[in-house]
RNA sequence: CGCGGGGUGGAGCAGCGGCAGCUCGUGUGGCUCAUAACCACAAGGUCGCAGGUUCGAGUCCUGCCCCCGCAACCA
């Protein structure tokens, strides 16, 4: 029995939950259920990264104050976690009090690699951004959104002294002690890294950007919303005093999205080097989702909400999609063709069929009654080998591996002219087989599809036919499309 | 020389040195317990192009062509 820590990144609440963020939350949730199940003691933390002007600037559009703003959508994303069957233990927000006063605490606690520097850039006041060297070029010096030169201004900031931990970083990665999956992610972060990394900004003047976590002993700064952002998942348990925090850090497994592994596989590592901590074991990085083979987007009109989804087909009908045909070590692609092929294959006529099936015969031949199940059979080793590297699309293969022997089986064996030779032991043995086998199925299903796993068991587990309500994953007419 | 991902039967993908494989779709047959579900068999590929290494190359090397991301609703 050991204690398992997971998180997911912390989506911003810039802009509604989408495809990415649900799919995110039901990857990192399959890891925390299956260690839960294994027996470990597990704490799942998910949450919303709200500080920054894009936040203020957002409210100040809409005439809110930031924290109402960053309230509504901050209960969007633990809404979209309900209705996912995400069985977080923990939800934090980076306005939480406890993560304000922690996020200072660690501040001070990095101050040997903290220190006060300028940062010169291109600036423009339309935009009221920094735009890069190259990019002033391109443009001749003049920002085209707003058709005015660009300024040359100087600004006190914070710097983190990232440079000094080049090697450090490196060598944990290296030598796997910070294990990155999959491995053409690690490649990628291990060339930046080689290229030297460089300190970074921390800070930004209160005077243009207050929505943020003033800077300790300094109010005239507020910390950079990226560098506190990543402290969630060290005050989350309550760095730097609570038992939480001494239990179960490092973290087991951390969940991103292929955009920000520069912040987690690099910065984050060095900001724990100089707390003197350990770094998480594994980092885990899904790739993207494409709607119709396209950038999902609201101008490209190919914007699909996951609630959407969910109300049309269910939680565990969306898990399925996202967990085995988005490749688990890639981007993917959604259809609503793709994703209707999957769901009638699939989960109707593959695995629900089977267990109707089932179900129906020990109804018609044994009054309901299953006898003795034996215990289960298969060899799950490749599915444990696959969701230990995180391939939930190869684990998922593996149990419909399953699925369908058991069909041959039934077919095979078929039961149905077993009845009609009278050979009652035969029959039972048939039959309660089919049991074990649905219900090692239910197992091996649970981390990812926890409603039904649940159903399946409920229905086999007494020794007698349960029915269950309703069909599992009943076929939907298809609609015609104008 | 910006970086990265990719080009394999109609579609989506796996294979990464040793007889070209999987799922879907298609065709044919079987079965009747079942959500018109299930099972079997079959058709279908000069593995982007051109060179090279090798007894042997989707698989390694070199050059080239083409697609797709890095500019967001940023996961």
């Amino acid at each position: 029995m050991s204690n398992f820590y997971i998180t997911s990144s912390i989506p911003y609440v810039n802009g509604e939950p989408h495809l990415g963020h649900a799919m995110e939350f039901v990857m990192a949730d399959v890891l925390a259920r299956r260690a839960r199940q294994e027996g470990e003691t597990v704490i799942f933390s998910i949450g919303t990264d709200e500080h920054g002007g894009k936040i203020a600037e957002k409210a100040a559009e809409l005439k809110l104050e930031p924290k109402a703003l960053a309230d509504q959508m901050s209960q969007k994303f633990s809404d979209l976690a309900k209705n996912l069957r995400i069985s977080n233990d923990r939800f934090i927000r980076t306005t939480d009090n406890g993560h304000e006063q922690r996020a200072k605490l660690i501040w001070k606690a990095l101050h040997k690699d903290i220190y006060k520097g300028k940062y010169v850039g291109w600036y423009c006041t339309g935009d009221e951004a920094f735009f890069s060297e190259a990019e002033v070029k391109a443009n001749n010096g003049v920002c085209p959104s707003h058709n005015r030169p660009y300024e040359k201004v100087e600004e006190e900031n914070y710097f983190f002294k990232l440079s000094a931990y080049t090697e450090p970083v490196l060598k944990a990665i290296e030598s796997g002690d910070f294990k990155i999956l999959p491995e053409t992610k690690r490649n990628e972060i291990l060339n930046v890294i080689k290229g030297g990394l460089e300190d970074i900004s921390i800070s930004r003047p209160k005077e243009k950007i207050s929505w943020g976590i003033p800077v300790p002993n300094d109010p005239d700064h507020v910390m950079y919303v990226w560098f506190e952002a990543l402290m969630n998942y060290i005050t989350v348990l309550g760095y730097p005093e609570h038992d939480d925090f001494k239990h179960f850090w490092p973290a087991n497994v951390q969940v991103i999205g292929k955009d920000i592994i520069r912040f987690h596989a690099a910065i984050w590592p060095a900001i724990l080097l100089s707390l003197g901590l350990e770094l998480p074991k594994t980092l885990y990085v899904h790739g993207f989702i494409n709607v119709d083979g396209k950038k999902m987007s609201k101008s490209l009109g190919n914007y699909i909400s996951p609630d959407e989804v969910i109300n049309k087909y269910g939680a565990d009908a969306f898990r399925y999609y996202f967990l085995r045909h988005i490749p688990s070590y890639n981007d993917g692609d959604f259809t609503w063709d793709l994703f209707e092929a999957a769901y009638n294959n699939e989960l109707a006529n593959e695995l629900g069929n089977a267990v109707q099936r089932t179900t129906a015969m020990i109804q018609k031949y044994q009054q309901g009654l299953i006898g003795d199940i034996p215990p289960a059979e298969h060899d799950i080793a490749q599915y444990q080998e696959a969701l230990k590297a995180c391939r939930f699309d190869i684990a998922l293969d593996e149990v419909w591996e399953q699925v369908r022997g058991l069909n041959q089986y039934i077919d095979e064996e078929k039961p149905w002219q077993i009845a009609k030779e009278n050979d009652e032991d035969h029959l039972r043995e048939v039959l309660a087989y089919q049991a074990s086998a649905l219900l090692q199925i239910a197992d091996m299903l649970e981390p990812f599809l926890p409603d039904t796993a649940a159903k399946i068991k409920a229905v086999f587990n007494e020794g007698i036919i349960r029915s269950i309500e309703g069909t599992l994953f009943p076929k939907t007419e298809v609609e015609v499309k104008a």
